[in-house]
DNA sequence: CAGTAATATATGTCTACGCATATATATGCT
DNA sequence: AGCATATATATGCGTAGACATATATTACTG
């Protein structure tokens, strides 16, 4: 399961809560990796009972204990044997794919409105990624010069997909709005 | 639920059964909504408990019967109105960037595997897309020019997008090559 | 003074999805 | 003769993920 082996990527880095995790999640990976708050902790379960890792707990006065988890020589073999495991690739389910394949019972209108937000979806996303503060050498997380490198590649990925997304879809908009699919126009 | 939607928009243009929705999905949509077999009929039941659609048994002596559904009024009116719904955009599971991400931690050579296993699937998913029998004119379902068109521009999506993925790939292979991430070359 | 954000962990529950399996028969291939 | 493939539907089960909610305190902001 990918969530924990991200989780056990960080733990490699540092010793992290749940509540911290969340945080880096967000900070990070949430453009490829979205980990709800409540998955953390059931995950940070599952990895401590597979002896991944283990909980340190430090009493705190006022709030709840912080149980800090620290990967184990286990988990860090663990990490490694997934890293280096083909992922069975599967095929991603594109809710918004299946609205424009079944566009042409909507009139042209009704389907410039649904083009238009999903371009504007894919821009306010290119932007959101091109605006990350690790792109301003801004860093949320402790990094060498060689695991930043690969950090880095995925928020260009996204950048360069979410780009890739928006051209399509301004395209396609054009298209339409010159009524290319009246004219019997060629793709 | 996108399936049930999908369905719907199938049987907008024809009556079908189960075992037909199968072979359909795999013909046209497999590559951004692949369908499991199983969930197609527990779909299709219940589509029909919320009135969307009317079973038609046909009786047959060697096989099992044969139910065939039909859309209803009011399946049609759900389809319009989802179809008109923006969707609420949840984030991709992206479970191979994840392994690029913490893809520092491995050596060259296990990141140089791992990365033109990658990009061996990108441009097989391009070929397949780019052979699809649709691009030559043998459309397997019934279409008006105009809902062609759109069923077609989910075809070019795919292939834009895993040729935007490919290339890349390949462009990062390279620069890990030629040592890019040992040398704190800049992205 | 009241409301909200931050710190911190945890459970309950629903749904979608994937995989396996069950049942039954005809046809075609090797 | 045996085996795979096509036709046809259906259930069982495990897991991942989404969303809500519970608990408890401090610190800030209007």
């Amino acid at each position: 399961m990918s969530l924990n082996h991200a989780i056990l990527g960080f733990l490699k880095d540092k010793p992290l809560t749940g509540y911290e995790l969340k945080s880096v999640f967000d900070m990070t990976v949430r453009h490829f990796w979205p980990a709800d708050q409540s998955r953390i902790y059931r995950a940070l379960s599952s990895l401590a009972d597979e002896g991944w890792t283990e909980v340190e707990v430090v009493e705190q006065d006022t709030r709840p204990d912080r149980k800090v988890y620290h990967i184990t020589d286990a988990g860090r073999a663990e990490l490694h044997r997934w890293l280096t495991t083909p992922l069975p690739g599967k095929g991603q389910h594109h809710a918004e794919l299946v609205q424009v394949f079944f566009a042409g019972q909507l009139n042209d209108g009704e389907i410039l409105d649904m083009l238009r937000r999903m371009a504007a979806m894919a821009e306010a996303e290119y932007n959101v990624l091109s605006s990350h503060p690790a792109l301003s050498g801004d860093c949320p997380i402790e990094n060498t010069s060689r695991s930043l490198f690969f950090k880095m590649l995925t928020l260009h990925y996204g950048i360069y997909i979410s780009n890739a997304s928006a051209t399509w879809l301004k395209e396609t908009i054009a298209r339409i709005e010159n009524s290319e699919h009246e004219k019997g126009g060629k793709l």
